[in-house]
RNA sequence: UGGGGUGUGGUGUAAUUGGCAACACGACAGUUUCUGGUUCUGUUAUUAGGGGUUCGAUUCCCUUCACCCCAGCCA
């Protein structure tokens, strides 16, 4: 297991428990935790924080943390989903030596539950699901006893090996533990240990008819494994007793190899603008309202890694939003902040041109064939970090800006081009505007400048100044590329909460495919998979397939979008 | 309807367990700057409501309210 995350965890209510723990020798000074994902879907960031939790409180004090597989369930799960997983906590950050599967459990389980039967603590029952879910009574209603609640262990012995064996048909018989019907916890009224699957499972094929249910799986396999802080979300928390119920028989049975393990649960994270369950994440997939599980805009580890979310910025985020027992929802903009200031300190600049509009320089030098004269500038390939070096771009007499960036009738606190304005070009000279072109309907076609041979470089020699520094692509020499711009997959911050239907709020625009993107030629350099920041504009990553397509991470902040949304 | 859990700025998380409510994001106003980025500075809360104990309450007690979870042979 390795140690990523630059900063400690910071202290919470889990890590004071451990601390508790150990100041008790509860368990022997002991840490052990695990994460159990169940093969049947992809990682997003919710598990991102999880998987965090798990792994750094084992890392803080020195124990381990094992990746689990639930796969107790053979219906859903698949090796494809199991085999991703892996791959995206190794993506994440986190070393795995082996991982283990529940289902490496299923004889010991097995074992336990004829033990649970012999001692009176399960039966097999013969009702259909409809008739126990009907007998399970309610919320302030007690439940009613099964008929076969108190039929002879020898009984249910045979029955539950027979139920092994494949003699019955999925879903005819099931065991239960025998608890108490009445009991005001609904998990506690008899639940359902084993049920009868006839499909196939991932690992153990054929071999099983009869598979564990999650509550029967879980703690048990803690037990096994020496788990010793078994760490769930807030939606256990009344399954607990259930755990420790399971758990203290087999304590007086004297089966536990271990501490007895214990669960403890916390907040799952939610975000803004985001879904994270599995079941609309799968929707998405499925009616194509995505490309896939791997789309950019998808809340999954595997879509913020194309986007060009650094994994360290994820494991950044998760520990420092805490650990606690509030249901809350973080907003997206704090995430996007971790990985903003990341990428500021390691992305490479570079210049881009995603809605070019064309500049000429009326006054510029040709040389002897009468072609424009070509001059290379040399610009700094990252301002936060030195070791970066520079780079050169060729400069021309014709070059590409952002639309946004000319104005022919500029509003107040514009800074950019406009007629009769000197702005300075990155690394190269301050030109001015004398004009533009339009077409018959009075849009803009061209701009014409002259430029000051004096400012080669950037600076003014008289020491000038200029509102504005703008990026820019020489004409004769750009790279063509494909940009994706993403905005959030739901407008709304929390999608479905107007209507009752997340879909409602889904964007259908909120990816726009610009393909006639201009860039400096040093871009062909850029790795695929590498993010860089396109200057004034955001960071994008380089898709890993595809080349010359880039994905936008995120915008840089933009105050000037800020002005103008507040003028409306 | 029974049981369980949770309430601290716009958002999330803290507060040496009774002693000046802190940090980050966002927003706003400035500063710096060859990126309207970055940097730096300032502003942004009587801790869900009400009552009580106390010199002193986010913290202890009582009470009201709000939100979340539980009636799968899903996890």
């Amino acid at each position: 297991m390795s140690a990523p995350t630059d900063r400690p965890a910071a202290a919470n209510f889990v890590s004071d428990l451990v601390v508790a723990d150990n100041a008790q020798g509860t368990f022997g000074g002991r840490v052990q935790t695990r994460f159990p994902p169940e093969p049947n879907g992809y990682l997003h960031i919710g598990h991102a924080k999880a998987i965090t939790v798990d792994f750094e409180l084992a890392r803080e004090f020195g124990g381990q943390c094992k990746l689990r597989f639930d796969d107790t369930n053979p219906d859903t799960e698949d090796t494809t989903y199991a085999d991703a997983i892996v791959d995206d906590v190794a993506w994440l950050g986190y070393t795995v030596d082996e991982p283990v599967y529940t289902s490496d459990y299923f004889e010991q389980l097995f074992r336990w539950a004829e033990m649970f039967i012999e001692q009176g603590l399960a039966y097999v029952d013969e009702q259909d699901g409809e008739t126990i879910s009907a007998q399970r009574g309610g919320y302030g209603n007690p439940g009613v006893e099964s008929p076969h609640r108190d039929r002879p262990s020898e009984e249910s012995l045979d029955l539950f090996r027979r139920m092994r064996d494949g003699e019955f048909a999925d879903g005819s018989k099931v065991l239960r533990a025998k608890i108490d019907m009445q009991h005001e916890n609904m998990q506690l009224r008899d639940p359902v240990m084993y049920r009868i699957r006839s499909g196939h499972h991932h690992r153990t094929g054929e071999a099983w008819k009869v598979y564990p249910t999650y509550d029967w799986a879980h703690g048990q396999s803690d037990a096994i494994e020496g788990v010793t802080h078994s760490l769930c979300t807030l939606e256990f928390d009344s399954h607990r007793p259930l755990y420790d119920w399971y758990l203290d028989q087999l304590a007086r049975m004297g089966e536990l190899p271990f501490e007895q393990p214990r669960q403890t649960e916390f907040a799952r994270l939610e975000l803004t603008h985001t879904v994270t369950s599995k079941r609309k994440l799968l929707q998405l997939v499925e009616q194509g309202l995505v490309d896939g599980w791997d789309d950019p805009r998808m809340p999954t580890l595997r879509g913020l890694r194309k986007r060009g979310y650094p994994a360290e910025s994820i494991r950044e985020f998760c520990s420092f939003i805490g650990v606690s027992r509030t249901n809350s929802r973080n907003e997206i903009e704090l995430l996007e902040s971790f990985v903003r200031t990341r990428l500021n300190r390691v992305a490479q600049r570079r210049m881009a041109v995603l809605r070019p509009l064309e500049v000429v320089i009326d006054n510029w030098p040709v040389d002897d064939s009468g072609a424009p004269v070509v001059e290379q500038v040399e610009l700094v390939n990252n301002p936060e970090n030195a070791d970066d070096g520079t780079r050169t771009a060729p400069f021309s007499g014709r070059f590409w800006i952002e639309q946004d960036d000319f104005m022919a009738e500029p509003p107040p606190k514009y800074y950019r081009l406009t007629p009769g304005r000197e702005v300075r070009l990155r690394g190269a000279f301050f030109v001015t505007c004398v004009g533009f072109d339009s077409d018959d309907d009075g849009n803009v076609e061209r701009v014409h400048v002259t430029y000051d041979p004096e400012t080669r470089g950037g600076n003014a020699p008289d020491g000038r100044k200029v509102k504005s520094t703008m990026h820019w692509v020489s004409a004769d020499h750009a790279v063509d590329i494909s940009v994706a711009l993403y905005e959030r997959l739901f407008s709304a911050e929390v999608p479905g909460e107007a209507t009752g239907d997340v879909f409602d709020d889904l964007d259908a625009n909120s990816r726009e495919l610009l393909t006639e993107c201009k860039a400096e030629p040093s871009l062909a350099d850029v790795a695929p998979g590498d993010v860089v920041q396109f200057e004034r504009l955001g960071y994008f990553a380089h898709d890993a397939d595809q080349p010359r397509l880039f994905h936008r991470t995120v915008g840089l902040r933009d105050e000037w979008a800020n002005i103008q949304k507040r003028k409306g």
